[in-house]
DNA sequence: CGCGCGCTCGGG
DNA sequence: CCGAGCGCGCGA
């Protein structure tokens, strides 16, 4: 037999087929170990076929073979030939993602605990431990070692192991995470609304489902009926949401409803942790894999649904090699599959929610709130109001009033504000100096907690400037507000609430964000303020008011989705506010009162959104009328990455020449930040009418340059 | 003449 | 990716 393996080294190089003598046990998808060049080097098993073309006298024997049940499965193995031909990757950087990290790098195997069974009474003497150790066993009939070390002592145990009274081994355990929380099956009546989209969902001939509801109206109890649905026909389901939307309160959700059939893949988990859901996936014992962006490529057979929750979330886009959507792999699965792919979210991208309108998808709108109560009302506060009557702080008149009564009557706030650090920048005011990273080409942020200044693009720190090195001059401005400074100025003005903040500087480790969240929410602070990461599907009934203290900030960013982005986010964080009883209020700050998204976000017009939006991207031809393409260029020798900016150059403007018709726009440039982390940033920017020339543009990227990174990004997320 | 470094090439 | 092989430049 012979094996074509491709070995786990991640360069386009040695990306081909090596063909191995194999026995005939040796199945495609198995990991495997072979005699590569000098030494030995880590593959998989891509196929077998009888006999070789290669020089016979030539041929190497597999040194090694992996794990019986193939690690990769027959799907894995077709997704991967697919995604490394679309994205133009090698197969071993796709592989590595179908398998945990901790089994490639053998770090982590199975556990072992020590067990204690006991066998039979013995005489135990005055050995008095020793007898109250083994009563509590025989009682108990087999337990953990360490428990009873723990309480008799490790001599009383091995006293008795010794005796052959008890039996201590070891045994191979699964780690499972959250074992603690409940797991009580509730029951689960659904609202007509509920049902209506249920059953539309079966009836449906799309392999797409776009489920659009309002904050509140219940898309989560819609996806756990369908997974349940799912489940009964001995079936499994992949279940997609946000990163940070993997809250205790989502896994204490699903544990109640499913208990042990979900497996949880994501970040949070430890090493072992991870491999253990990994395997209890693979071998079948769970059905439902719960997880981030990367829990797509979870190894599921017989997979009957795939859901993803909050679909316009950019967290669903790869920001490395491969660059692909998670939508798009959703959809090769079901597809390979037969099955249906659920989008779920409040605010769809204007992408999906055209192929909706369009009927490529089937679109399940949900407009009643579960509760029935109103969604929070949103007034604007003009911001140029408030400079012309002399209010320097971050807060307008109108925050401070809803501040104050909420304070008063006991409530809890949530203040939003989409950057961190204390200032945005740290200016001379004798000579306009401005300071900037040294790796990067972008200014420093003041962290007035550790007196410091910190670049955000590659995390390096800075002493704080006492003169300026330019011209001496100490006078220095702190300019553009962050969440360091909110908590500093809420501290002067409400001195007696208690605030906490929640950004990336107070996140760290492994349980940072739930840490605070829970704080937040037992009621241990008055007012939140934070980034992003607040923005996310978390249930604080005893918020009455959010503010937006910058809605601004996203509108204006030069990027054609920044008026989606905004009407996400201010959708989003206002349904933080009165998710319980009470009405809740949002105060939106802005310098542009009149701008049109901001208009149709405080109405909750999804629809009137949509619509504007659609005409804009179409007048304009962007997409989802029209796709861009970048090609990034970089490295840390400027000369060099000109060179290589030029040698792919060249064959796309011939490209560009022979195909007219396809061409918005074209040219090449410096990127917008011209280095990050010492790598200079060259571009080339396109708008292409469609997807025709995405391949060759691929084809002309591919470079042998080694000390230049050159790679395609198809719509990507950010343009800097 | 011999060694060292940088580039190219092969790996089954 | 990583190491082997080889060519050329330089010092004594």
């Amino acid at each position: 037999m012979i094996a074509e393996v491709i070995v786990d080294i991640a360069s386009s190089e040695v990306d081909k087929i090596f063909e191995y003598v194999a026995d005939e046990t040796v199945c495609p998808g198995a990991r495997v170990k072979v005699p590569f060049g000098r030494t030995y080097a880590a593959g998989f098993v891509m196929s077998v076929k009888e006999k070789s073309e290669y020089p016979q006298d030539k041929l190497k024997k597999i040194a090694f073979v992996y794990d019986e049940p193939p690690a990769i499965n027959e799907e894995s193995l077709f997704l991967c030939n697919a995604i490394a031909r679309r994205y133009r990757c090698p197969k071993a950087l796709v592989l590595r993602l179908f398998l945990p990290a901790e089994m490639r790098t053998g770090k982590v195997s199975e556990r072992f605990l020590r067990f204690a069974t006991f066998v039979k009474e013995v005489e135990t003497g005055r050995a008095k431990k020793q007898a109250a150790c083994l009563a509590y066993l025989k009682e108990k009939g087999k337990c953990e070692a360490k428990e009873l070390e723990e309480a008799f002592g490790a001599s009383a145990l091995k006293g008795l192991s010794e005796k052959g009274a008890v039996l201590v081994q070891r045994e191979k355990t699964v780690r499972s995470p959250y074992a603690s929380l409940p797991e009580k099956a509730e029951a689960h009546v659904l609202t007509p609304e509920q049902e209506r989209a249920l059953s539309s969902i079966g009836k449906s001939d799309r392999t797409v489902q776009l489920l659009h509801g309002v904050t509140g109206s219940g898309k989560t109890e819609i996806y756990l009926s369908a997974i349940a649905k799912v489940l009964k026909e001995g079936k499994s389901a992949i279940f997609l949401v946000p990163e940070i939307s993997l809250t205790p309160q989502m896994l204490a959700q699903l544990r109640a409803r499913f208990s042990s059939a979900v497996a949880i893949l994501h970040s949070g988990l430890s090493a072992g942790e991870r491999f253990d859901e990994w395997w209890r996936l693979r071998n079948g014992e769970a059905k439902i894999a719960v997880g981030a962006r990367s829990a797509i490529f979870a190894p599921l057979e017989h997979l009957g649904m795939i859901v993803i929750d909050e679909e316009h979330d950019s967290s669903y886009s790869s920001e490395a090699a491969p660059r692909y959507r998670t939508f798009d792999i959703a959809l090769m699965r079901a597809k390979y599959n037969g099955c249906k792919l659920i989008l779920g979210s409040a605010t769809p991208s204007i992408e999906t929610y055209l192929k909706a309108e369009e009927g490529e998808f089937n679109l399940i709108s949900l407009k009643k709130r579960i509760n029935q109560h109103p969604m929070p009302e949103i007034t604007i506060a003009d911001m140029r109001e408030e400079v012309k009557h002399g209010n320097p702080s971050p807060f307008s008149s109108a925050l401070q009033e809803e501040l104050e009564k909420c304070l008063k009557e006991k409530k809890q706030a949530i203040l939003f504000l989409n950057r961190r650090g204390y200032s945005q920048t740290v200016i001379c005011q004798e000579c306009g100096y401005v300071a900037e990273c040294e790796a990067c080409d972008v200014p420093l942020t003041y962290h007035s907690e550790e007196n410091c200044l910190k670049c955000h693009y590659c995390g390096a720190r800075y002493k704080m400037l006492s003169a300026c090195p330019n011209c001496g001059g100490v006078r220095i401005r702190y300019g553009g507000t962050g969440t360091q400074r909110v908590v500093s100025e809420l501290k002067k003005k409400y001195p007696s609430a208690r605030i906490l903040r929640m950004d990336n500087d107070t996140t760290s480790g492994k349980e940072g964000h739930y840490r605070i969240l829970k704080e937040f929410s037992e009621r241990k602070a008055d007012i939140l303020v934070g980034t992003q990461m607040i923005a996310k599907g978390h249930d604080f009934p005893a918020v009455t008011l959010v503010g937006i203290l910058d809605a601004d900030m996203s509108l204006h960013f030069s990027d054609y989705r920044s008026g989606e982005r905004t009407f996400q986010l201010v959708t989003q964080v206002s349904g933080r506010s009165g998710r319980a009883e009470e009405v809740g209020k949002v105060v939106l700050q802005t310098y542009s009162p009149k701008n049109y998204i901001l208009r149709y976000a405080i109405g909750y017009d999804y629809k009137g959104f949509f619509e504007y939006e659609k005409r804009l991207r179409k007048a304009t031809s962007f997409p989802p009328f029209s796709k861009i393409v970048r090609v990034m260029v970089t490295g840390e020798d400027e000369g060099e990455v000109v060179e290589a900016l030029k040698e792919v150059y060249f064959p796309i403007k011939q490209l560009v020449d022979e195909n007219p018709e396809e061409i918005l726009f074209f040219n090449k440039m410096k990127a917008p930040i011209k280095r990050i982390q010492n790598k200079f940033r060259y571009q080339i920017l396109m708008r292409l009418k469609g997807d025709a020339l995405i391949p060759r543009i691929y084809d002309a990227c591919q470079t042998k340059r080694r000390n230049v990174l050159v790679y395609v990004e198809e719509n990507p997320n950010n343009l800097s």
